[in-house]
DNA sequence: CTGAAAGCGCTTACAG
DNA sequence: CTGAAAGCGCTTACAG
């Protein structure tokens, strides 16, 4: 059978293929008698505007794309998630591309995408500001967990949550703590360090900082050994994998939390609360960031001035923190 | 600056702009000096030929759509990597889109997607072959982890790593085994269970069937109890999710494996490594199923025949199965 | 190997 | 509110 168009759907009833188009892209212009009789034809000839061509029209793809650092990383599902579903609302597709934790991929991938979508989200970055704004170029961006110059973006904010971990852990008794620190090149590890650092200086307490590590379940691991060496017993990790990994190591040394050590993660993905026994962390709205997120996008496309937005982590408490312990090892 | 087109280059050649589309689309039809001045010529500007007007031309979008029925259950963030990948390697693009776990919600995904890409990689699916062919029509399509009279799909059989799994639990002197089935309405679940019902008729060894039960953690934990009660000592679980959880609800009522309790997962995710002690189970090769299902679509997209495929788990022994207690419980 | 021209299926400024 | 027509930027059958 012929395929159904336009044309063809005004042919059959007696109307312009303008007014066929117009039911559809503008159907506040067309009456409603009219309007409806095309919808119903259409409907039953199963008919959907061809998207190449009203995107040849209209300059517009219906598409943005979402460049993720590492798709197996378990805080980007939830947030392809939240992303995903924002945009099926606007009745645009999302065109997912995963840099496979290789940051200097994503200008490369970044261009690729660019060809042929309305707008970007660019998630968690690795790669430089300088190189990721010159592939961006005039292109409608917004960045989650970073600030760019120039670039609108949402992040979310750990800084008050972190400082309340750190609370929770001193009242407990712990008086010499070590930090984790997440990758080097990772704009959210930078910033968390930052808070902890801050929050030890305000309260004379020892911080031991360990790293950077890659933010993987063996990086955590790896970092058991120095970490009881440190003689710390309270442990803030950069998120929640280098938390579960921090966790494995230790107890292949002897050492449990909460009993010998207490753990905050950060993040809280799903691993964070399957953990036994499950993880004190502190909690992103992950959701709200994806969806924050596709809210600026879609005003950058509109040409509208936007303002960059923050979200905000509360600690969760569960059960990998609890008093010091008495005597300290070694 | 005025847009970049295959005319502009033309025009600055000397040239027609047919022999610069020719350029980028039949390279092997154009002379190869004039080739490389049409290209040294696009790369100083910048050019990338518009997808929807060659969309528009082609009858292709350059597009796959993936649909996953749960982008946060962790077996699928791998799969859309290794898709993803290959689908990259072809220079083709692709559209996501997650069922959020609701399988009545898949025709409705699936029609708006076959809109707009050349062909379709089902994950999965819940949704009832017929509702499902009936979305799909003509469009090229490849199932995955599902079979589906009259489309071509890519399956991973865990039959035989399920009775590996058996075996090893029997060797061990587990002589009651539970089953924890999964979803009533995912396929993978009723092959699974097959298979170890198979196994124990052939071995006669007791086995008590639990569930169905949905593939989430909560579900898992919540069969603690009727497993305790069940005196079984040798536990299969539908996915390493549940296996997941059902550790944990049986360290909350004190009966921890392997001591007291051996259990096997399903899959390989990420989760059954980071637990302590890792987990038990059957390593499905997601690469591998992505892979072929790309490789598998393309075919289909160009009109060739195509067999479906089979790849097989392996059973991966770690931490969470050992000798059976010599006392029963209770 | 190259060019002129038609056509893909929409949108939209313009005229009515 | 509706229609005729031009145009979006490619591809490709056809002729040379």
């Amino acid at each position: 059978m012929a395929r159904v168009t336009i044309y063809s759907i005004a042919r059959e009833l007696g109307v312009s293929a303008s007014t066929v188009s117009r039911a559809f892209s503008r159907p506040d212009l067309v009456r409603s008698d009219v309007r409806e009789r095309i919808m119903a034809e259409a409907d039953r000839l199963g008919y959907a505007p061809n998207r190449a061509a009203r995107g040849l029209a209209t300059g517009r793809t219906g598409l943005i794309g979402l460049l993720v650092p590492d798709i197996t990383n378990p805080f980007f599902p939830p947030l392809v998630r939240a992303v995903e579903q924002a945009a099926g609302a606007r009745d645009v597709g999302v065109l997912l591309v995963d840099a496979e934790a290789n940051g200097r991929a994503e200008p490369r991938l970044v261009r690729q995408l660019a060809a042929q979508v309305d707008g970007l989200v660019v998630a968690s970055p690795r790669a430089s500001s300088a190189a990721l704004k010159d592939v961006v170029g005039g292109l409608p961006a917004v960045v989650v967990n970073r600030t760019i110059q120039g670039l609108p973006g949402v992040v979310c904010d750990n800084t008050g949550a972190l400082r309340a971990a750190a609370d929770h852990l001193r009242e407990h008794g712990h008086t010499k703590l070590a930090l984790l620190r997440g990758p080097a090149d990772s704009w959210a590890a930078g910033r968390r360090a930052q808070a902890v650092r801050r929050w030890a200086d305000e309260h004379e307490v020892e911080l031991v900082e360990l790293g950077p590590f890659e933010a993987q379940f063996e990086d955590g691991r790896a970092a058991a050994r120095v970490l009881v060496d440190s003689g710390a017993t309270g442990i803030l990790a950069f998120d929640d994998l280098m938390a579960c990994g921090v966790l494995s190591g230790l107890a292949e040394l002897g050492v449990h939390a909460p009993v010998d050590v207490s753990v905050v993660g950060c993040d809280d993905v799903l691993l964070a609360r399957t953990m036994t026994p499950a993880l004190t962390t502190v909690t992103a709205p992950i959701d709200e960031l994806g969806r924050r997120a596709v809210e600026l996008l879609e005003q950058v496309v509109a040409g509208e001035a936007v303002r960059s937005a923050r979200v905000e982590g509360v600690l969760t408490v569960r059960g990998t923190t609890g008093p010091a312990p008495r005597r300290r090892r070694g």
